[in-house]
DNA sequence: CGTCCCCTTGAATGAAGTCAATACGCGTGG
DNA sequence: CCACGCGTATTGACTTCATTCAAGGGGACG
């Protein structure tokens, strides 16, 4: 069930089968299947529960009153949503799914229950909520900074990476399921511009982007074109030091 | 010494005095003074401590390989940056002074043992760190959906009351320490541009910046302008029912 | 009194947005 | 099986917002 958040997190440090058990039984504690284009919690809602998304895409939005719509994060398959957020009083964004998605929600009890218990589990979550702050940090430099075929390039090496990290890729393909006007809404371009982007770096021969399926042709140079270090991901398994030795 | 902390945290969850005491005492260990423009970590560093700023202005912000630079953030008196950052290996970015500044260093020793101790300096350290994260997205909206007359708006807004809530305005006014440069570096717009666009603020009648202080004419209005909500930043006492009741 | 930094201004250029029309692909229902 | 419809992708022409380049002004400080 938690398959996708464990590989994520021995990309940090190694867990114990016993680890993984917690895991996955508090990613099945309930969990809740939706259709595409669903919203999971609006703006303003109270938040009672941590989301995992445990199969297909979310992301994290945000409405200005005029309607425009900033799309700040993705949820890919192992993603959680913010540790604690049950201590705010109401949500200041909403969380709505992409495709059709299996999520798991995990209640505050089980989350505490894993935090006092499970040293290790408790030092992987921080790990992964530190990487999903050093990410926001980046959709910043990447909207302030980068023009359009930097920024675009830039975030599909992201997407592509952090996908592999869960262990979803099949060699230089991923899924893809996400519209022009979805990603539009991600890079703060408008549909028109992200197409002709998308085109200009399938003419560079870097991807190929059709069929709901990206295959990253030429990594090393997408990454160049867009600027793109994954440092801020923190994938060296920086936390081996804590490994179970099991 | 840590004033402008425990105020802002008390937005959130009434301290008691021992609690403040603790973090009066976290904040007093080691104490740098530094000056203006000067690096407190680089992109790359080991983070060992965590740093609260006591005064002055200090920033985050990243640099591209061809030395565009984005400020991701601003840390003003009361700021910490992340917690448990020292669980990672290396930053991943890059923290200076903006002015004249006083930070305070706590060790992770320090640290773990106000986690351990003092549950409710605890939540209101984590309210802080989703505060934080939250202000973080709405940079990304802000980069990513405003044009600049509204981003600059809300950034004015967004900043006169992160320092009322710290309790250092003076009625509408406020210290404004930085350069046309660095709003821009923190907009992702061109000096030039941002120099315009205040203009345009000031022949609004919404603000007065001269002299390294901010003054803000009609809040309401520049709220307007730039579709500020204040929600995001969590301050209606959310935490109210762990007062501490001595 | 000169220098440096910061702010200001104007004119030319450029990147991305808008508008509007068209094409494509796919599922549904006749 | 084909026609229709809808969401998505593509294209071209025009506009706009913001950048760039370049020059000038003003104040603080040695």
């Amino acid at each position: 069930m938690a398959d996708a958040l464990i590989k994520k997190l021995e990309h940090f440090v190694r867990l114990s089968s016993l680890d993984k058990e917690v895991l996955g039984r508090a990613a099945a504690e309930r969990v809740r299947k939706l259709r595409a284009h669903e919203h999971i919690v609006l703006e303003g809602d109270k938040p009672k529960v941590i989301y995992l998304v445990l199969e297909g895409w979310a992301c994290r939005y945000k409405h200005l009153e005029d309607g425009r719509r900033q799309i700040v994060g993705f949820f890919l398959p192992g993603d959680l949503c913010d540790l604690n957020i049950f201590i705010l009083r109401e949500m200041d964004h909403s969380i709505a799914t992409v495709t059709r998605t299996m999520v798991a929600e995990i209640s505050r009890t089980t989350f505490e229950a894993i935090l006092d218990g499970h040293a290790r589990v408790t030092q992987a979550l921080w790990w992964d909520a530190l990487v999903t702050m050093a990410i926001q940090r980046e959709w910043t430099v990447n909207l302030g900074q980068r023009d359009a075929l930097e920024r675009v390039a830039h975030l599909l090496c992201e997407i592509f990476i952090r996908i592999r990290t869960a262990g979803l890729s099949r060699g230089k393909s991923c899924d893809f399921p996400i519209t022009q006007a979805e990603l539009a809404d991600a890079t703060g371009m408008s549909t028109v511009h992200v197409n002709r982007t998308l085109q200009e770096l399938r003419s560079l021969k870097l991807i190929n982007l059709a069929g709901r399926v990206l295959t990253i042709m030429d990594l090393p140079r997408l990454m160049q074109v867009g600027m793109f270090t994954p440092n801020y991901l923190h994938l060296d398994r920086e936390g081996a030091y804590l490994d179970s030795n099991e």
